[in-house]
DNA sequence: GCATCCCCCAATGCATACATAGCCTATGGC
DNA sequence: GCCATAGGCTATGTATGCATTGGGGGATGC
């Protein structure tokens, strides 16, 4: 049962390969391709290949331009402050919801395992370890929400914002005060202070946003 | 000029369409529909209805089930709550930052027509004309927030939960207090007192949930 | 030399045809 | 009589072919 027989279809196929290609840069963000010529490239028809790109497309991976093939869709700094701050009101209601509903004991587990995963990876200067422990913990915080919905938004806009957070994760300095906001979060949680949890992660949120729009404005990057 | 000459391709005609049919009722939530069948009702081949089906399974007003055709998505009361839950921090989100950014003269005279047209419809007891109204303050607000992508959020939430707020209209008492909190949220927000501005309208949002679900639950309706 | 208009072509929009997979039913065996 | 299995049927998944459309390029006129 190492690797499950997938027998998945093209179209599945054409959807993951296609995310993968944007978020290794093969396909660049603001180029548009041919639909045929990404057919090719999958080895299979048209047909799935549109039905993939009309899935991307709600996902704000890249846009289908009538007549036009499909872009790949750039992220100005703009996006991101957009972005950011539907995330930090929706993760915030998360954490208010977490502190204030019923929280079962492994749901917190889990977020305290990814602080001592984010510790872990601080010792060692291992960003890259650093940066899947936060989405560890900022995807264990979402499901302490309880909202499926929440879930989908946040996990779309995490997509969207990827290859942005990988390029600034070697620009910034370590983010060794992030870990401090987290585990203060996980505490208000414990502690059931909502409305603590809630200002906490917000505040934590923001404080991301200002440092990575920052750092993308400051080195000059119109888009990723 | 009198109706703009509409050159509209087949798959956003079979969108627009299945569309007003889901909103109309003549498509039955919970019931699931054949591609052909579609297909047949709207004289095209299934292709454009593909299309058309996976941008409508995008925007959460059907699901796509693998070989078992399209299924309209039904609202239970469990969906409304998260649904207004998004809404309520998103539009305080929009509240807020129109509150402390600097709203221009007009935007928030749209919000104050809108509130007219709700005192007005209220005035002459015509249900339909407030909701009208209510939806007109709802929009105006969430564009004072200037993020696009809040704004097409609270669009399709606000497609999704069309149907169930259809129903409910009738149900409930006439909502004369709603337009009190509209009148405060608008007041904080002349004020540039972004964090009242915010909490009042969250407040007026989780009154509206609790009144809606409550209605909801009430009538036994397990799903709209 | 520049701007405008028209024609041709390439890429998509759509339809149709075929392959495939899942489900229902019927039949046979226990 | 009931359960299990096999086969066929139906609806989707995919490929392919053709018509359409819109844009780019070339040519012509000013």
């Amino acid at each position: 049962m190492s690797a499950a027989p997938k027998p998945k279809s093209n179209t599945v196929k054409a959807q993951d390969t296609l995310r993968e290609m944007i978020f290794a840069g093969d396909l660049l963000p603001g180029s548009t391709y041919l639909e045929a010529e990404l057919a090719e490239l999958l080895g299979m028809s048209r047909t799935p290949v549109r039905e993939a790109a009309l899935r991307l497309e709600a996902q704000g991976l890249l846009e289908v331009r009538p007549r036009h093939g499909v872009r790949i869709t750039p992220i100005a700094p703009s996006d991101m402050e957009e972005i950011y701050e539907i995330l930090t009101e929706l993760e915030g209601l998360c954490a208010e919801k977490a502190a204030d509903a019923g929280h079962s004991e492994e749901e917190v587990q889990a977020l305290e395992e990814a602080i001592r995963h984010m510790d872990e990876a601080l010792e060692a200067e291992n960003r890259e370890a650093w940066a899947a422990a936060d989405e560890e913990f900022h995807s264990a915080l979402i499901r302490l929400g309880h909202n499926k919905r929440v879930e989908a938004i946040c996990a779309m806009y995490n997509d969207q914002v990827r290859r942005a957070r990988a390029v600034t994760l070697w620009l910034r300095p370590l983010p060794t005060e992030s870990n401090e906001a987290h585990r203060a979060v996980c505490e208000a949680i414990r502690n059931c202070d909502a409305e603590r949890a809630g200002q906490l992660h917000r505040a934590h949120r923001r404080e991301a946003r200002k440092l990575l729009t920052e750092l993308l404005k400051r080195h000059g990057l119109r888009h990723v």
